[in-house]
RNA sequence: GGACGGGUAGCUCAGGCGGAAGAGCACCGGACUUUUAAUCCGGGGGCCGCGGGUUCAAGUCCCGCCCCGUCUACCA
């Protein structure tokens, strides 16, 4: 027998396994296998049974099971393997006189990593594991590269974001975030079809982007020979929705924004956007707050959680404070009182808050809100009534046009959702679009387009109307305590190497 | 974009003072029929991220680049 270890060794060993397999006519790639359960509901079965009939459980379930090996433990003739499933792991224990010794002399060819078909009793060893004691067992899949290591797992953090199934692997733990996560999204989704909303699917091509201030992918269409744009959201598109005579809809997807990448954004990111006819954005607010406390105690099963060492309460009510008194509040200086960019400026300035050259009035504001109010949000706090000019497709607050009816939820110093009383006046969306494309003019590439569709749905009439987007991403790393959005996707966006 | 930290065996990590590349797990061979991070004996395995430079000698020092992380900047 020659030595082996490099990678390239391990993997050539290996595949001499898998052709010895099917030698001996063991096909090492099964095409189906028949399981009587899953190791965890076997584990139960036994359990009951030994409360119910111990007798019986002495002499064993029968059961036929299946999973990835683990680990194993040799001893001569007899050798223990723990494989594992979605559900649970379970020890084998295959014995040289149980199953044969021929067969017994192919367990040389399984590896760590392999997945295996076995069965045999259910029953409990002298020192009290759960056992599989294998009767007939064959090879389902043969794998060819060495999981992480046992003990440790994988930490490497880049590896388990490059190769997430090894994540999984090695880390089941993982499982669970993205199972919440999954249920996070299907608790949103049945609260409000229960509340009559309708799931729609609008184009995630784009001719104009729209509905954000944000750069966009572009991409090119051949047949039409036309640039196109990933979308950056789905808002103008749903309104066009409610403007054809839909009353509740909502949407939950992927947008997509190219910029910069950190522990709160991921190019690609999940939105879910709702909008509701005939409310405002204080009855919304109620809304979000019911449905976020709904949703987030039920797959949190709390009202107060821990997010990355804080402490966060979901106590009902949720704090409002409108932006210029949370301004006040927790900056010590008033913006309120001034439109003027210049003097803004000045306030802001006397508090450290460092102001770009192209800021413009409302940016300021939004700055200071950032940095000096922003992290003392912990428990949910809703603010509202921002200034009009970084709220382009927000309607004016009913008795002071320099403001928008728009309010933004804070949880854990996150921001998790935007929303507005919908400005469905075309004459006023049509100003506030020219006030953006001068913006864009002046350099601003993030600043939004001109969208003559868009304008001529308004012209048609969008009844009064309130819309909600909710950073599904980061509601996730709420509920599964993850300091970085890309803990809570799948498969995040790395560099190519 | 900037600052800091990291990249050494398949995995987890030592070595960082320039002087023959290490450990544990995994792997290969052997012993063992109740182990469970099994144990015991033996063995193999390295482009030390990449490329230059200094030096008799570089994983280690210097320069550049690549990738990852955190913070920051930009940005919802």
């Amino acid at each position: 027998m020659e030595e082996h270890s490099t990678l390239q060794e391990i993997i050539e060993n290996r595949i001499k396994k898998m052709l010895r397999f099917r030698d001996r006519g063991d096909e090492p790639y099964k095409y189906i296998f028949h399981r009587s359960s899953t190791i965890a509901e076997a584990r139960t079965q036994f359990e009951e049974l030994e409360k119910s009939n111990p007798e019986n459980a002495q002499l064993g379930l029968s059961a036929q099971l299946a999973g990835r090996i683990v680990a194993r433990r040799e001893q001569g003739k007899s050798t223990f393997m723990d494989i594992r499933d979605e559900s649970a792991k379970i020890q084998l224990f295959f014995g040289e006189n149980q199953v044969g010794a021929d067969k017994y002399e192919t367990l040389k060819d399984y590896d760590l990593g392999d997945f295996v078909g076995a069965s045999g009793k259910v029953r409990r060893t002298k020192r009290g594991e759960i056992t599989l004691f294998v009767e007939t067992f064959q090879i389902l899949t043969k794998s060819l590269r060495s999981l992480p290591e046992k003990y440790h797992g994988l930490t490497d953090i880049e590896t388990r974001y490059r190769q997430r199934y090894l994540d999984l692997v090695a880390n089941p733990e993982v499982m669970d975030i993205f199972r919440k996560r999954t249920q996070m999204i299907e608790e949103i989704r049945n609260y409000l079809k229960s509340r009559g909303f309708l799931e729609v699917e609008t184009p995630m091509l784009h001719p104009i982007p729209g509905g954000a201030t944000a750069r966009p992918f572009i991409t090119h269409h051949n047949a039409y020979d036309t640039d196109l744009y990933l979308r950056i959201a789905p808002e103008l598109y749903l309104k066009k929705l409610i403007v054809g005579g839909f009353e509740k809809v909502f949407e939950l997807n992927r947008c997509f924004r190219n910029e910069g990448v950190d522990t709160k954004h991921n190019p690609e990111f999940t939105i879910m956007e709702m909008y509701e006819a005939y409310q405002d954005y204080i009855g919304l607010m109620d809304e979000t707050e019911d449905m976020l406390y709904t949703v987030m105690t039920k797959v949190i099963g709390s009202e107060e959680f821990e997010y990355q060492g804080l402490k966060i309460s979901l106590k009902r009510p949720w704090e409002r404070i409108p932006l210029y008194e949370a301004i006040r509040n927790y900056a010590k200086i008033d913006l309120e009182n001034t439109r003027d960019r210049e003097e803004a400026k000045k306030i802001a300035e006397s508090i450290g808050v460092e102001i770009k050259p192209e800021m413009g009035y409302g940016k300021i504001v939004d700055e200071v809100m950032s940095t000096k109010v922003k992290p003392h949000l912990i428990n949910p706090t809703f603010l509202y009534d921002y200034p009009v000019e970084i709220s382009p497709l927000a309607k004016r607050k009913r008795d002071n046009p320099a403001l928008t009816e728009r309010y933004q939820l804070f949880i854990g110093g996150l921001e998790v959702c935007n929303a507005f009383s919908e400005l469905n006046d075309p004459l006023d969306q049509r100003e506030r679009f020219l006030e953006q494309v001068k913006l864009r003019e002046a350099g601003d590439e993030e600043a939004q387009y001109l969208d003559e569709d868009f304008l001529t749905a308004l012209e048609v009439g969008m009844p009064p109307t309130a819309g909600l987007g909710i950073g599904i991403d980061r509601l996730a790393m709420l509920c599964t305590n993850s300091g970085s959005i890309r803990d809570v996707i799948l498969f995040p966006l790395l560099r190519k190497i």
